[in-house]
DNA sequence: AATGAACACAACCGCCATATC
DNA sequence: TGATATGGCGGTTGTGTTCAT
């Protein structure tokens, strides 16, 4: 007998997700602590299977999740960790505090490969290349047969002649200079990608840091994401009665998330008892009183001034 | 201004390991 | 002890954005 499916396919919702599920998601947990993923979509009203729902909150939602480019101390010990672990994303991430397997793997991708690639470095043996070897991202896979198959029939994804852009010439980036970064790009024809100022629904960018991108913001803003509760639920929901310019203000009081950790003295790994205990801190009254005296972050100010 | 190419990254998929019954 | 459920991992794809033409 097969394993069933990890959720049942029909009526599930795929693709981005909103962030009207975003505030579902967080909403549950924050109240419930993270419990079986499988059954949280239905318990928290989301049409997701568990395992998205898993992904977006720990790739994504999570509050101790370090977002914007990795710095060069990062990067450096990205291509260490990957040279002594391989593609193991998951180990490599739990090197770097905050950092995603996903979001490592992504930049190992995108950014350090060719960095790497240029350098006259293999990105899997982390050897010198030398000239009359050939060099494979990744040896030739059927998949990747069976896409060479589909460009010649047409019926390719548009972003398969990707996979075939090795040609890039990008050099080691002065990584805080993006007005460097936008020269040096000019000058080798590569896109500029992380130079945007982004203007989608979901990012907002700050200068706090030198670099423009370093302090991207999950951009739900807290009087979206902290919905009150309808006033029947428990002592959790303290801002049920409060219109919502109310709880605005009251949102001044949260601690910064990028501080999270160190604030409340927590372990990256959290348990559901920390989530609790933490949650416990965040929603009472009293502390929130305590919290009166400290300085909100420059970069919840500004996303509060929106 | 329109269009296609190039790109970054969020999200998905399938497999594997472990836990539970 | 085997079957099943669940979570985690790595590879891959899809989508939105920016840039060049």
């Amino acid at each position: 007998m097969g394993r069933q499916p990890c959720c049942d396919k029909n009526g599930v919702k795929k693709g981005p997700w909103s962030s009207e599920e975003d505030k579902k998601l967080i909403n549950f947990i924050l109240n419930n602590g993270q419990c079986c993923w499988r059954s949280l979509p239905k318990l928290a009203g989301l049409l997701r299977c568990g395992k998205s729902c898993r992904l977006r909150w720990t790739n994504y939602l999570r509050p101790d999740v370090k977002r914007g480019l990795l710095s060069e101390y990062e990067e450096k010990m990205v291509i260490d960790l990957h040279a002594q672990l391989g593609n193991r994303w998951s180990k490599i991430a739990s090197h770097l505090s905050g950092r995603t397997d996903n979001e490592i793997k992504n930049h190992w991708n995108t950014h350090i490969k060719k960095k790497l690639k240029k350098m006259g470095i293999d990105p899997i043996t982390h050897k010198p290349i030398t000239s009359d070897q050939p060099t494979y991202d990744q040896p030739p896979s059927q998949k990747d047969f069976n896409r060479q198959e589909n460009e010649n029939t047409g019926t390719c994804p548009k972003n398969i002649k990707t996979t075939t852009t090795a040609t890039t010439t990008t050099v080691a980036m002065p990584s805080s200079e993006t007005n460097l970064d936008r020269q040096e790009n000019k000058n080798v024809g590569t896109c500029p990608r992380h130079i945007k100022t982004t203007t989608t629904t979901t990012v907002v960018t700050t200068q706090s840091e030198t670099n423009l991108d370093r302090q991207k913001i999950p951009l739900i803003p807290p009087t979206e994401i902290l919905i009150p509760y309808e006033s029947t639920t428990s002592s959790t929901s303290s801002f049920s009665s409060q219109s919502s310019n109310m709880i605005l203000e009251d949102l001044k009081f949260l601690p910064n998330f990028d501080n999270w950790q160190s604030d409340f003295n927590m372990e990256i790994n959290w348990t559901n008892d920390d989530f609790s205990s933490t949650l416990d801190y965040l929603l009472n009254d009293d502390d929130i009183s305590d919290m009166n005296n400290t300085t909100i972050s420059q970069d919840w100010s500004q996303v509060l001034e929106v």
